[in-house]
DNA sequence: TTGTACGCGTTATCAA
DNA sequence: TTGATAACGCGTACAA
């Protein structure tokens, strides 16, 4: 692998270095013509601007590093995060950043990775996705100035950057939606009972009991991870109840799948007719499981979009950064879990 | 955003910046008593190395770049990379690297993009994901010497760095599975048609074939995209055919719901009885569709694991690298759309 | 074991 | 419009 430098440039286009570099940055003070010839130069020599260098220079990276909880250990198996990426990188890819995903490295927690990209100076800013009561990293990037736009909410500060769906409000609808289908007995089984977006599905969940004057079952809401293997798990907790649920809200897909597959094991209940599920974020598996599932349509790759979006605007301005917080439409897409032969 | 640098922490240690250095890279030549006094001052000051800095010193970003092919539009899409990535991650986090996506910048094909990443010294090394006929990438990464691992197969060169399955053979005895329960209208259906993975399946699935003294019917094999809608509309293909398959190899998961999807449209077929199907990669989508799918498990996750650790390997040795190529174990997962009632 | 001094390849400042 | 020259923060011979 050959390196051909400014220097290189510079020497064979019979010119200094700081004009190349204002050819290679666009700089509007130079001529046509020297800006012609050093491009020609740079052509034939097959010149790349060294990054690394570039970045001590200017502090720029031009990277931005995508944070994934941990503690969602398959984080990467679940095609919300999917999603959210290929919205993140199709604004990415217009406005000339890279994505680093970040992992944690041996020994790291999840505040550790962060403050290692952002101080190491790998990223010029961060998307968090998904975030956690009293979240470290969300108080950490704040206090320290750091960049960043949430994919989700947070309940300590008001005024950092953000991308949300009314989670609360679809939480009631959904729920609302099995109640109007005469259910009465509704489980919600979420993931990390700590995230954010689980406490407000929750509480919309509730909300839309209450409304319906119906009585708060304590057995009924059961947590554990963002996990298949925990859908199966907490649903086999609620198969073995007295006065077991007829319907379940689900606060994720994934999650939803395994609840299914364990009631379809049971080979004594049957879905929709004994037990309704609805779901969230509706990413494929929704759509293709039998039966299919009603599941909200959050708009994932749409909040990959927004975020990115407002994080690149809030780098380029170097003045004061918009600290709003924008909600995004969602949308219950209706399925068989929730359909009656009947109906 | 402070920026604490070595000069500081040498300055409060009473020390020399090299000494710091020296501690940050962990070198034997130095005593404990400093190296503790070092690391308590960078403790205390909060410091981080910068990494552009480090990069434009020693030639190393530890960052591996994974480049997803973008003739699959919804590449971001496909569970399979998903699983890829997760298995580079795991990979990755334990030997302190970081994963750089590398997409395309607007005006960039695919090329472009990867010529970009590892011009500008942004990665050490590249993950390739997915190969084409005459592949430029793998060409270009060749002739230009850079560290890389391929996951799939390459026609051209014997000795690059590659992991696969023998998708040849995984085709061939899941297209027998197919012919042994009596099938001999057999169809495949493939994404991108230059693509390494789909030449190798459709040669297995003609072997099958001509094995078992079945006429090739040249209207059984369409391709397009590694794509859902491919699926779809490749299988309304064929529905007007006269002569209709009674059983279809899908070169991919996505593919074949899309496939199914549209099939259990035309409420004329029933998958398995009239249709059979058979797919790859045994993502989630097989296992939780209506029917589930047959479908060949290439361990994908695991694919991403050993192209990493290859890459790694290579990386760090500076010696001569290891071309070679790796076969992974491939297991056909049977399920429901192979499974006739009688069975 | 430690420090000095220079180089890594770029951008930015200042002067011309 | 251009060119010196000095940062940028770190690694590393080399010397001590």
């Amino acid at each position: 692998m050959q390196k051909v430098t400014m220097k290189d440039v510079a020497k064979l286009a019979g010119v200094s270095t700081s004009t190349v570099s204002r050819v290679v940055s666009d700089d509007d003070r130079i001529s046509q013509d020297t800006k012609e010839k050093v491009l020609e130069v740079m052509e034939k020599l097959n010149y790349y601007p060294n990054s690394a260098a570039r970045s001590l220079a200017n502090k720029e990276t031009e990277i931005i590093g995508l944070v994934m909880p941990s503690y969602e250990e398959d984080i990467f198996i679940n095609p919300f995060f999917q999603e959210v990426l290929k919205g993140v990188s199709s604004i990415t890819s217009k406005n000339s950043f890279d994505i680093l995903i970040a992992t944690n490295h041996e020994g790291e927690d999840d505040l550790d990775v962060l403050k290692r990209i952002v101080q190491t100076q790998r990223v010029d800013g961060l998307i968090l996705t998904r975030s956690k009561k009293d979240d470290e990293g969300i108080k950490y990037s704040k206090e320290h100035n750091i960049p960043f736009v949430l994919i989700g909410s947070c309940l300590e500060y008001d005024d950092i950057p953000a991308v949300d769906n009314d989670n609360k409000q679809a939480a009631y609808n959904l729920t609302s939606l099995l109640i109007n289908k005469g259910r009465r007995k509704i489980a919600f089984i979420s993931g990390e009972i700590n995230s954010i977006v689980t406490l407000k599905r929750y509480k919309g969940y509730l909300n839309a009991l209450q409304e319906h004057d119906i009585e708060v079952n304590d057995d009924y809401f059961i947590s554990d991870e963002f996990l298949e293997e925990s859908g199966y798990k907490l649903m086999s907790e609620l198969l073995k109840l007295n006065d077991k649920p007829d319907a379940i809200v689900c606060a994720d897909d994934l999650i939803c799948v395994g609840v299914l597959k364990r009631i379809k094991e049971s080979k004594k209940y049957n879905v929709p007719e004994d037990i309704m599920l609805a779901s969230f974020n509706n990413t494929i598996l929704a759509k293709y499981s039998n039966p299919t599932i009603t599941s909200v349509d959050i708009n994932s790759v749409q909040l990959g979009k927004k975020a990115s979006k407002k994080l690149i605007n809030n780098l380029n301005k170097k003045s004061k950064s918009d600290n709003s917080k924008e909600i995004l439409d969602y949308k219950i897409i209706k399925r068989d879990s929730t359909l009656l032969n009947n109906e």
